[in-house]
DNA sequence: TCTGGCACTCTCGATCGACGAGTGCCAAGT
DNA sequence: ACTTGGCACTCGTCGATCGAGAGTGCCAGA
C-alpha cells in the first residue's frame, strides 16, 4: 500500500540504471539501497509501478527500466536540483570571464556546458527581437551606397548595404546621411528592437519628399534584420558525447545527428519552454515532438541581460541521463551567462 | 609483368570496393569489369599489388582491400576529376545565389557541401590575415568609448569597443575622432592586412603628442583583429552522415567527432594545402597527422576572392570514398564561392 | 606468361545447451 | 493487511560446434 515507498522504489531504479545502465533487478536494489525490505517486497512495488506505466521490463526475467514517464516522475518529485561543487562554480567563472564579445561568449559557453554535462549542448544566440537596439551608424560606401551597423545592447552587431539611389559624396549628400542618422537613432536608441521598428517606419512617413526614398531604403534594410533567419542562430558542441554514451546508443545516433543539424527545428524546441523563466525545462524521450530525438531527452533553460528572456540554452542527452547535476549545470551556466550579458550591457 | 594491368587491377579493386564496401575477390572483379584475363591471372596480380603494399587482406581467404597507399597511387595516377552534371551546377548556384552576407555565404556553403557529397563538411572563415582592409569606421560610444568597426574585403566585419581615455562629446574630441577616422582609412584602406597593420603602427609616432593616447588606443585594437582567434574559424556540417557511412565505421565515429571539434587542429589541417592553389588536395588515412582522422580522408581546396586564397574548404569521409566526384564536387564549390567572394568585393 | 584445377584456410551464420539472473506466485509468518 | 522466504519457470546470454561459401595459393600444362 505504502505509495511512499513505491516512489523510493522508482527513484533507486533511477538512480541505479543511471549509473549502471543495465536493467535493475529487485536483488540488486536492496544490497545497493537499504530500504528496510526484502526482494520479494521489492517485487510486489515493481509490479505496481509497471502496472501504473512508470517501469518496464525489457522482456521476462531481466531487470526493470525506468519508463519516460518513470522518468518524469522522478524529476518532478522525486530529485532536488544538486547544488554545483564550489569547484565547478570557480570553473565556470573562470571559462566564461575572458570572452571578448558575444560570439566568443556563446561559444565559451556552449564548450563549457558540453564538459560539463559530458553531453551535446545547444546554445542559442540571443535573438535580435527580443533585444534592444543600442545605436544604429551609417557608413558611406561609395557614391550612393550605404552601410548600416545596427548595435544590439547584447553587444551583438548586424550590417546591411543598400543602395540609396542618390549621390551621397557631395555636400547634400553628406547632410542628408547625418540627418537620418540622427533622426533613426533619435526614435530607435535604447528600444526594443519590435518598438524600434514600428516607429521606424513611421519615420518614413515623416520624412521630407526629397529625402522619403533614402530613408526608406534604410529603414525597409533594418527592418529586414528583424525577420533575417540569421538572428535565429543556434550553436553546438560535443556532439561526440553522443558516440560515449552507453553501447545500445550508437544505433540511433545516426538520426539524432540528422535532427542537431536541423537547426530550425531546434530552435522552436528551445523556444518552448516552462512559463518560469527561472525554471529549468526538461522534456524526456517521447515527450518531445522531433522525430529522431525521441530517445533523448533535452534540459534546457532561458537567459538573457536583465529580466528578459532572450534565448535559451540546454543539454541534450540519452533519456537515462543523471538529471539532478545536468539540470544544476544548465541553470548555474544559464545564470552566469545572464550575469555577463548584463554586464556587457552596462557597458 | 604487364605493369599496366596491374593498375588497371588496382584501379578495379578501388571502384568495386568503393561502390560494395566488402573485400573484392578475384572472380568478381573479372565478372565485373571485362579485363581481358582470368581470375587466376588477376590472383597473381594480386599477390604483387599486396608485396607493393597497394592492397591488403584482412584475413586469408578474403578478398582484398586497398591500402591508404593504394588509395593515394588510385588518386594520382588512376583517376580523373569527375566533371559534375550539368544539374549539379545548377543547383549549385541556385543554392548560394541567394546568400545576403558573409555569414550566409559560409552556412550554406558548408550545408551544400555536405548534401552534395554526403560527408562532413568543413569551411573554414575567410581569415582576416589574408585579407584587406576596405574601411574602418569610428563609432562614439558614451564619452570617451569609441566603438571601432572594420570591415574586410571579403564582407565581413569585425568591432571592438575601446576606452580613449579622453572625453569625445565635445568639440575637440570630434574634431579628433574625425582625424583618427581619416588618418587610418588613409593609410589602411584597400591595403592587405598585415601591411595595413605595420603601417597603422607608424601613425602612433606620428601623431601628436596630445592625440597619441588616443590613436594608440585605436591602433592596438585593430592589431587585437589581426590576432584575435576568432578570425580562424570553421563551420561544419553533415555529421550524421558519419553515421550512414558503412557500418564499420560506427565503432570509429566516437574519436572522429571529437577531432571534429578540436577547431584548431581542423585548421591546421585546412591549412596545409599543396602549392597550387587551383588543384584540389587530398589527404588519405594516415598521411594524416591528426589522431582519430586516420581512418578518415580530407579533400580540401582553397578559395578566396581574386587571386588570394583567403581559406579552404573541403570535405571529410572514409578512406574508402568516391574520390572522383569528392573532388569534383569540392573543387566545384570552392570555385564557385570564390566567384561569389569577388561579386561581393565589387560591390 | 597465362589459365584451369584443386586443396586449403578462414569467416560467417545457424544451432544447441548450459547457465544465471530475475520474475511471479504462493503459503506462512508478523 | 503486509511482508517474507521459497520455488518453479522463463528467457536472454555466452560459448562451442559445425557446415557452407568465398577466396586464395600454387602447380602443371598450354
Amino acid at each position: 500500500m505504502s505509495e511512499d515507498r513505491r516512489l523510493m522504489v522508482l527513484r533507486a531504479i533511477v538512480q541505479d540504471y543511471v549509473q549502471t545502465s543495465e536493467p535493475v533487478g529487485s536483488r540488486a536494489l536492496v544490497e545497493r539501497h537499504h530500504l528496510g525490505v526484502s526482494a520479494a517486497t521489492v517485487r510486489n512495488d515493481m509490479a505496481l509501478l509497471e502496472e501504473e506505466g512508470l517501469i518496464h521490463a525489457p522482456h521476462t526475467s531481466a531487470g526493470r527500466v525506468p519508463t519516460d514517464a518513470g522518468y518524469r516522475v522522478f524529476v518532478d518529485r522525486l530529485s532536488a536540483v544538486k547544488p554545483l561543487g564550489s569547484g565547478e562554480r570557480r570553473a565556470i567563472g573562470q571559462f566564461l570571464e575572458g570572452a571578448v564579445d558575444l560570439d566568443d561568449v556563446v561559444d565559451r559557453t556552449v564548450r563549457l556546458l558540453a564538459s560539463l554535462t559530458r553531453q551535446v549542448a545547444v546554445v542559442q544566440y540571443p535573438s535580435l527581437t527580443r533585444s534592444t537596439v543600442r545605436h544604429i551608424e551609417l557608413v558611406p560606401m561609395g557614391s550612393s551606397h550605404l552601410m548600416i551597423v545596427l548595435i544590439v545592447n547584447t553587444g551583438r552587431v548586424e550590417q546591411r548595404v543598400v543602395d540609396t539611389g542618390r549621390v551621397l559624396s557631395d555636400g547634400t549628400g553628406e547632410s542628408l546621411v547625418a540627418t537620418i542618422r540622427a533622426r533613426i537613432n533619435e526614435v530607435a536608441a535604447g528600444v526594443p528592437f519590435t518598438v524600434a521598428a514600428t516607429r521606424l517606419r513611421r519615420l518614413v512617413d515623416e520624412a521630407d519628399e526629397a529625402d522619403r526614398a533614402a530613408m526608406e531604403a534604410v529603414v525597409s534594410a533594418l527592418g529586414d534584420a528583424l525577420v533575417e533567419e540569421r538572428e535565429e542562430r543556434v550553436v553546438l558542441a560535443g556532439q561526440s558525447n553522443l558516440a560515449r554514451a552507453g553501447t545500445d546508443f550508437p544505433r540511433t545516433i545516426g538520426p539524432i545527428l540528422e535532427a542537431l543539424e536541423e537547426h530550425v527545428t531546434l530552435l522552436r524546441l528551445l523556444g518552448q519552454l516552462g512559463d518560469d523563466p527561472e525554471l529549468v525545462s526538461v522534456r524526456i524521450g517521447s515527450e518531445n515532438p522531433v522525430t529522431g530525438l525521441q530517445s533523448t531527452s533535452l534540459v534546457s533553460m532561458g537567459y538573457g541581460s536583465g529580466a528578459e528572456r532572450v534565448a535559451s540554452l540546454g543539454v541534450l542527452g540519452p533519456t537515462r541521463m543523471d538529471y539532478p547535476t545536468t539540470m544544476a549545470s544548465v541553470r548555474a551556466v544559464a545564470r552566469y551567462v545572464s550575469e555577463i550579458l548584463d554586464e556587457n550591457q552596462a557597458t
